[in-house]
RNA sequence: GUGGAAGUAGUUCAGUGGUAGAGCGCCAGAUUGUGGAUCUGGUUGUCGAGGGUUCGAAUCCCUUCUUCCACCCCA
């Protein structure tokens, strides 16, 4: 016999995680598509050498890479913005630009797992490319914004960084050389406090000064509003710049469409992956901040660059479903209970089976999401256990040329004469 | 990849060298008759896997797999 294993990091989803799983992928779909983002799909398999060394160098060794059958070296991809940008330069001319995509699909990491982070997980990602403004920007915020609206999750902040006013800063600082490692110290700000950050940034500069300045930025946020973090930053790096402007007036579509609250500038939002080149950030659940960010993202202005002669500038984010739904299952939200199989089971004796069948397909007809138990010689105590371990809310049985609906929570049965009736009472 | 903790029945766990256990669950029967009560009986286990030490290993040692945590990075 043969193991039923699986690997580490991997997992089988059960329907009882995997039914609310794909109501909120629906829901997304849903959604980006009225904000006009089509769907694309990419291969999982892509040349290691289109993936490789664009996210990073500390990316790169979590990417999983073997030699197919042919010996062509080959990559799982890590995220789907790389194989996007391969995408837009191998079709830029095929699409409409600017190009409004969503991708939901699997990516893969070869990292060690823990709770929210796994080695083959979900990204649901959405991006605009072939524009640089702030409308743009707006629109990926506001679709983040919207997307935790549908999904009815309130508890959550959107944290708000821009690498370009940084590297602004870091250039009047005359550091901008070691940006790269400045940015992977600032980023434990978080982890190992400021009296160390500070310690490292000063091996990392050698100025004292300097160091210092590197931490009033990116501490700029504790305590203020996104327009005061911003007046601090602005006087930090001296003057106002076309990124601060950016952020500024960004901050201000945002009022006026009344969806700031969730938004706040954090200049220690800094991501590790190098492609970024404006506007970053992270989100966290409120309740459970430990999980990591649930969706992460920021402008991108040269990444088809790798691939292409077109100039492709692109901002985007990506929602980590599966992440979300670990933090969900967490906090014992009520979007992960509902899982049910159906609205009602229809329950038969032998001699009743083709009424029952006929009534399920009936059923079906009017939209009711209807189960049809096919073991009509079980006892009833094993029908109604079958319901409940699907989470179906009422079952229906027939007495006397009539219909019985049994509410299962309450045991209350409601009769009924038409399929027309047992429909409305499903609902 | 490195370090720490853990892995025993479907599940929650107890058991630290001497016959594998408990609660809940599950199955069968009785009772009931469209379920949750009660009674009787039973079951669920290669103690994560492999090897070693020992008269004897769930227990000690080694290896390995998985989970959780930390580092790192993030979805």
């Amino acid at each position: 016999m043969i193991e039923p294993l699986v690997l580490k990091g991997f997992r089988d989803s059960l329907p009882m995680q995997e039914i609310p799983k794909k109501r909120i992928q629906r829901k997304l779909e849903e959604l980006f598509e009225t904000f006009g983002f089509v769907p694309i799909d990419t291969p999982t398999l892509e040349y290691e050498s289109v993936l490789l060394g664009k996210g990073g160098g500390e990316t790169d060794k979590q990417i999983f890479h073997f030699e197919d059958n042919g010996g062509r070296k080959v990559a799982l991809r890590f995220d789907l913005t790389v194989p996007f940008a391969r995408f837009m330069a191998a079709h830029y001319q095929e699409l409409a630009i600017p190009f409004k995509r969503y991708h939901i699909a699997k990516a893969y990491r070869g990292e060690n797992p823990q709770k929210g982070r796994y080695r083959e997980f979900i990204q649901c990602d959405f991006d605009i490319v072939g524009v640089d403004s702030t409308e743009a920007d707006f629109e990926i915020l506001s679709l983040m914004y919207s997307s935790f609206k549908t999904l009815g999750i309130d508890r959550y902040t959107f944290h708000i960084a821009h690498r370009g006013l940084f590297n602004d800063f870091l250039e009047q600082k005359g550091i901008r050389d070691r940006s790269v490692d400045i940015l992977r110290t600032v980023d434990k700000l978080r982890k190992i406090g400021s009296d160390k950050v500070r310690e490292l940034l000063c091996e990392i500069t050698g100025d004292e000064e300097g160091s210092q300045a590197v931490l009033e930025y990116v501490t700029a946020g504790e305590g203020h509003g996104f327009e005061e973090t911003l007046d601090v930053i602005e006087a930090l790096v001296g003057r106002k710049t076309e990124s601060s402007i950016r952020l500024r007036e960004l901050y201000y579509l945002l009022k006026k469409a009344g969806i700031e609250s969730h938004f706040t500038l954090d200049p220690s939002i800094t991501r590790g992956l190098d492609y970024y080149t404006g506007i970053v950030y992270e989100t966290f659940l409120d309740d459970i901040e430990s999980i990591g960010s649930v969706c992460s993202g920021g402008r991108y202005n040269n990444l088809a660059s790798l691939y292409s002669k077109e100039n492709l500038p692109g901002v985007g984010a990506s929602i980590g479903l599966d992440r979300l739904m670990a933090a969900l299952e967490e906090l014992s939200s009520p979007l992960v209970k509902e899982n049910a199989s159906a609205d009602i089971v229809v329950f038969y004796r032998t001699e009743e089976k083709e009424l029952a069948v006929l009534s399920a397909f009936s059923l079906r007809a009017m939209g009711v999401r209807t189960d049809l138990y096919l073991l009509p010689e079980k006892k009833m105590k094993a029908q109604y256990e079958y319901a409940e371990k699907n989470r179906i809310a009422r079952a229906l049985s027939f007495k006397d040329g009539r219909y019985v609906v049994k509410d299962l929570a309450t045991r209350e049965s409601h009769d009924a004469t038409t399929l027309e009736e047992v429909a409305a009472l499903c609902r």
